[in-house]
RNA sequence: GUCCCCAUCGUCUAGCCGGCCUAGGACACCGCCCUUUCAAGGCGGCAACACGGGUUCGAAUCCCGUUGGGGACGCCA
């Protein structure tokens, strides 16, 4: 039987991290074993779910590179069929229109809280026959007696007494389905094998398998991942920033970086950090999973991200830099070729928009430099080697880093000056700041044009503060 | 409140079918080295088996309880 899984976001919101994970495991896993992995989009809640959610949700796994074989499919779509099983449980008397009102639940369940009970409905209904025309709502009968066990691929064994399942509603009373009998009609359609979810749906496991068996059709196998919790260890939520895959994006991570912290989430094999998506796939396995929640830590997404800029083809970070340097207002045709900067810029930058902004120099000239960093190295002092140097610069032939590296040397040795005293002032002079790739790099990206000119600029300022005394 | 799940360094985790663990790796943090800046890199350091009972010759590993955390309890998914 080959495998299917699938992954069914509810669109209300965007994709955040704890989904994507989701998303991911239930992709490798069908991946892993030459299955199919399909898209299923729950919105069946009319209220809430939107288009944007949907775009955001594809625009999601679409940067992530979680491609799907089937779909997406809409749960809005297949009304009709879940209809049909309705009509089948409620045939069989396997379900029964109820016809309580909210007022009487809410007071129901009032009672039962201050009673110190779970709240549950209560089966009023049960027994009896209420009018198919008169407003009502459909509940499955769920079996009062016994227990439900689940197999579960990370959760192990897990038993519920049915004496703690109370009649799910199936059917609203405005005739749509509701969740857990969507969910069940859908996988078992879509033949899905293996329901790899977040936890926070193992309570609702049971119920799902009581109507699968009022069906007569067979399991699939349950895999329940434990959830991401924010970096305050409370469940993630807006409050937490950053928790949209998008904005990850958007804020300069690669999305093999993600893909790489996420799957690290819960997940381990020995002690092994960076995996390519082809050793993912050839040693994930869903028995390794944890059941412990485990909690966002950003500082490591960051690390992983720096690892992935310093080690991936500087051809492929310069498309993420160059992306980012637009969305800074910059032209990257306007300067240096990004390959160029991504491989300067590659060690000192975590993030690929860190990266495009510690490069403006490249493209702009500065507007003005960094105060401190011009009053400790543009001094009086500086004058004479810098402009001897910015001669012997303007002489070369090959404006090449080791030929420029060369005119800086030689022109210290001269000088009899430190590297650092002719170094930084000409760091400042190119850049506008005291930090950059290295100096002879950096003039290379620069070109000798923009890097003559600047020099010369920094000698006026220079000129300027001697004048001023 | 009731039910379900969970519990190793600050964080992610290895180990968990008992002895190889004076508990390993990674992030973060601290120190040193390298160094034209910032980084990167190298080396070193700090730091945990939640607690209490058992079982056993022996427990991070098995059992029970306590505490703590998370989840579910909706005509949301």
């Amino acid at each position: 039987m080959t495998v299917r899984t699938r992954f069914a976001p509810s669109p209300t919101g965007y994709l955040h991290v704890g989904g994507a994970r989701t998303a991911l495991f239930s992709w490798l896993h069908a991946r892993k074993h030459g299955g199919h992995f399909i898209l299923r989009i729950e919105d069946t809640d009319l209220e809430r779910s939107t288009p944007e959610s949907v775009n955001a949700i594809l625009e999601g796994m679409a940067w992530l590179g979680l491609d799907y074989d089937e779909g997406p499919f809409f749960q809005t779509r297949r009304f009709d069929r879940y209809d049909e099983v309705i009509k089948e449980l409620l045939a069989a008397g396997q379900a029964y229109r109820c016809d309580c009102s909210k007022e009487r639940l809410d007071a129901l369940r009032g009672r039962q809280m201050r009673n110190k009970q779970k709240p549950r409905y209560d089966g009023r209904c049960r027994a009896r026959d209420v009018d198919p025309e008169q407003p009502h709502v459909v509940r499955f009968r769920t079996p009062l007696e016994g227990a439900t066990v689940i197999e579960d691929l990370v959760q192990g064994r897990v038993v519920l007494p049915n004496s703690e399942l109370d009649d799910v509603i199936v059917r609203r009373s405005d005739g749509s389905p509701t969740y857990n009998l969507s969910v069940v009609v859908d996988d078992m359609d879509m033949e899905v094998t293996h329901v790899i979810r977040g936890d926070d749906h193992l309570n609702n496991t049971p119920r799902q398998v009581q109507i699968l068996r009022a069906l007569g059709k067979p399991l699939p196998v349950y895999a329940h991942v434990p959830m991401i919790l924010g970096e305050d260890g409370a469940r993630l939520s807006k409050r937490h920033g950053a928790v949209s895959v998008v904005q990850y994006r958007d804020a300069g991570f690669l999305p093999e970086a993600l893909l790489n912290y996420l799957v690290r989430l819960g997940w381990s094999h020995g002690d092994d950090e960076v995996f390519t998506l082809d050793e993912m796939l050839e040693f994930f396995d869903l028995s390794d999973v944890n059941k412990a929640a485990s909690r966002f830590d950003s500082e490591k997404l960051l690390w992983l991200n720096q690892v992935y800029i310093k080690s991936s083809a500087p051809e492929h970070v310069a498309r993420h830099l160059s992306e980012q340097l637009g969305r800074l207002g910059i032209d990257p045709t306007t300067g240096p070729d990004p390959v160029g900067v991504a491989l300067a810029q590659r060690e000192r930058a975590k993030t690929v928009l860190e990266m495009a902004e510690n490069s403006v120099y490249f493209y702009q000239d500065y507007d003005e430099m960094d105060v401190r960093a011009a009053s400790k190295h543009l001094r009086p002092v500086a004058l004479e080697p810098m402009a001897l140097l910015r001669d012997r610069l303007a002489s070369l032939g090959d404006w090449s880093a080791p030929r420029i590296h060369d005119a800086i040397t030689g022109t210290a040795e001269s000088l009899h000056l430190k590297l650092g005293k002719l170094a930084q002032p000409l760091r400042v002079a190119a850049t506008g700041r005291g930090v950059s790739p290295p100096i002879d790099v950096t003039l290379e990206l620069l070109g000798k044009e923009r890097a003559l000119q600047r020099i010369d600029g920094a000698l006026a300022y220079i000129r300027a503060r001697v004048e001023q005394g």
